[in-house]
Formats: C-alpha cells, structure tokens, sequence
DNA sequence: GATTTTCGCATAACACCGTTAGGAATTTTA
DNA sequence: TAAAATTCCTAACGGTGTTATGCGAAAATC
C-alpha cells in the first residue's frame, strides 16, 4: 500500500479548495451584476491569480456554469422534497412544492438563471435527466392524484410548463414588479390543474 | 408649403432601405447561427459599410433587437388572430390559437428568441404591453369560455405560461427531440385547462 | 462659378472578452 | 546536486461593441 506522502495531499486540499473558490466567485459575480457580466478575467481577480489558472480546473467557462447548473438542480430538488413532506394530502402537496418553487427560483435566481440558460450564457443546453431528477417528486404525487386520466408525462411536462413559463416571464422582465401577483395567478392555475385530474 | 428637393427625397429612401437591410442582415445571421454569434461588424460586412454606419441608424445593438422584437410580436399577433378566425367555437378558438403560437414560435425561432429573450442578448426585456396586445385573441376567447370562473388576468397569465414554459423547454434545448410529443402534451394540457374552466 | 458648409463614410483606436503558447521560477524526484 | 516536474505569469491572438477623428465628395451659399 502506497503511502500518500503529505504535501501531495496538501496540495489536492488546495486545489479542491481554489476549484471552490473559482465557482464561488463566478456565482457572487452573477449576483452582484448578473451572469452576462461574468467573465474568466474578474473570476481571476477575485481569486487573486491569473486567468490561464482558471483552465486547469475547469475546461472552459461553459464548464463552470454546467457544474454550477448541477449544484443548482441538487439544491432545487432538495427544496421540493422538502415541500412535498411537510403536507400530507396529495393536492397540498402540489402545491406546496409549486409555491416553494417559485420562491426558490427567485432566491436563487442566479442558479435558475444558469440552470434554465436564462441569459443565454450557455452554448449547450442542461439534459432532459436534470429535469427528470428534479421533478421526481412532483411526478410522483401526479401518480397519486390523477388516478385515472392522462397519461403522466403529459402532466410532468405540463406542471413543468406552468413552472418555468410563469416564473421565467417574470424573471425576463416581462411582468416585471408583478412578482407577486403572478404567484398567485400561478397557484391559482395549479388549483384548477389539479382538479382537472 | 416647402417643396422637398429630390436628392433629400432619394436620399430618405437611400437611408430607409440601408436600415431595413440592417434588419434583415441581423436576422439572417440569427437565422443562420444564432444570436449569440451576431455581430455589428458581420452585419456592417453584409450591407458592405463598415460598422460605425450602422450607429447612423441604431443608437446600439440592443436597438436593432428592440425592433425585430416588435416585428416579431406583430407578425405573431397576426397568426393568432387568423387562427382565432379559422374556428367558431371559443374552446376549438382556443385550441387553434395554442396549436399555431406553437408552430409560430418554431418556424420563427429566430423572432421567438429574441422576443423572449432566449438566448439572452437582450438587456432590457421587453415590455408587458406586447404580451398584453399580442394575446388580446386569447384574452376575449377565454372571457367568453369562463363565463364564471377565476379573473380573467389570471387565465390569461395561465395561458401564456403553458404556451412559453413549453415552448422555451423545448426551444432552450431541455426537451431536446421531443418536438412533436411536447406539442402534444400542450394541448392536451390545454384541453383540460379549458374543461377546467 | 468659387467658396464654404455639410454630409457620408472609413480608418483607427479603446477597452473588453475567451483562450492558448511559452517560459521563468519554484518544488519534487532521483 | 542534477534532472524533472509542477505552478503560475506574461504576452499574445482573434474576436466583441463602440467612438473619435478626419478625409473626400457633394450640396449650399455667396
């Protein structure tokens, strides 16, 4: 057995430790200014080093933001799980998770904005899978409620949609300062889903 | 009365035609490669000027997006209103509007994208006067189904978010190949939005 | 018709971007 | 102690949006 000499292990630390600072500094950034002012030149100044440093931890800049879109995905499908085991009744469950979605989307802008390219910074586009892997929890309370009518990756995909469609036409500006009142309209929307089923 | 002189009048022409040519270069390169990968300089070598004549006519590039956007909500207001025609019924209205915001919105992936931002070029969002004007078909059809029901700016903000949260997770890649079956899935969604009603 | 003014447009530059090549200095290995 | 490898920087390439400057030609004025 080969024994791991000390400095080399230092070292990983290190590396693990300035691969997290890298990512911490591109999210503080995106908070601070938004992702489309996010460049590898002020990550680098952040962390005090050049930016051809930022290359040997990450592939390129589209390699940061899909590492952070997973934290993202991970984080979200915690929240909703979450949601969904503080309410028993399968209906309240529905809507408990689409109420803690809408205000984790907006509390952690940044992530959605990465994790549904919202700024259109990302070339390539996150997987079907993350959705899929998020969403577990609300697919499974579908199976519960719906008991007889259309088949369930219709309503997946349709719950996604009122998701992402009602939280991303507010997040773009385009109902801007109606925050609010379109969370309502939105839960008012999942009410009248839900009872369709 | 003051008579124009005909060079001015040649001239206006001159600078009309050269602004629509910026228009229509901008586009063809989004439609070509995406938005991401327009540029004024590619523009400016389409219409055979160099770059600082495009300023002449946009105060920035934003503002050549700002009037394409326009266009695009113009021409997609118009499609839902001849698909509104193509129907008597509100309900079959309402079907028939979704089924053609849904082929608009693919066939013109280009103005889709820039009216709601997809690729994030934009840095002001559009404004929520467009999607007012642009979904009044929608919105007589839906107060002449609900006859009852919940507000109307609520079935109308429902409306928009299943027609763009579906939309936009196929369009941003998410449901990458899945095209048809989404399209599906929306208007069986909005079969039942409408029985809910 | 000559002179002045205005207009149309290009050259060149500024400040930024993502990314990479090459090399110096330090540290680890032999 | 000499060789090898690692760490990190400087400098550059080709691209971006945007603007200052100025030249030549056309138009307006005298």
């Amino acid at each position: 057995m080969e024994k791991i000499k000390p400095h080399k292990e230092r070292r990983l630390k290190e590396i693990e430790v300035l691969k997290a600072a890298i990512l911490k500094a591109a999210r503080d950034l995106a908070i601070e200014d938004g992702w489309p002012k996010v460049s590898i030149r002020k990550i680098a100044a952040i962390i005090a080093y050049t930016p051809p440093v930022i290359y040997e931890h990450f592939k390129n800049k589209e390699a940061i933001l899909i590492e952070l879109e997973s934290h993202g995905f991970r984080k979200l499908k915690y929240a909703l799980e979450e949601a969904r085991e503080s309410q028993s009744d399968p209906v309240e469950q529905l809507l408990a998770i689409s109420s803690t979605f809408w205000d984790w989307a907006f509390k952690n802008a940044e992530y959605y904005q990465v994790m549904f390219n919202l700024d259109g910074i990302r070339s390539t586009p996150p997987s079907t899978e993350a959705l899929k892997d998020t969403g577990k929890s609300v697919a499974e309370v579908l199976k519960q409620i719906h008991l007889f009518s259309a088949d369930t990756d219709e309503l997946f995909f349709n719950w996604w949609a009122m998701m992402h469609g009602h939280v991303s036409l507010v997040m773009s500006g385009q109902l801007r300062g109606m925050d609010s009142q379109v969370k309502r309209h939105m839960l008012g929307g999942m009410k009248r889903f839900a009872k369709a089923l």
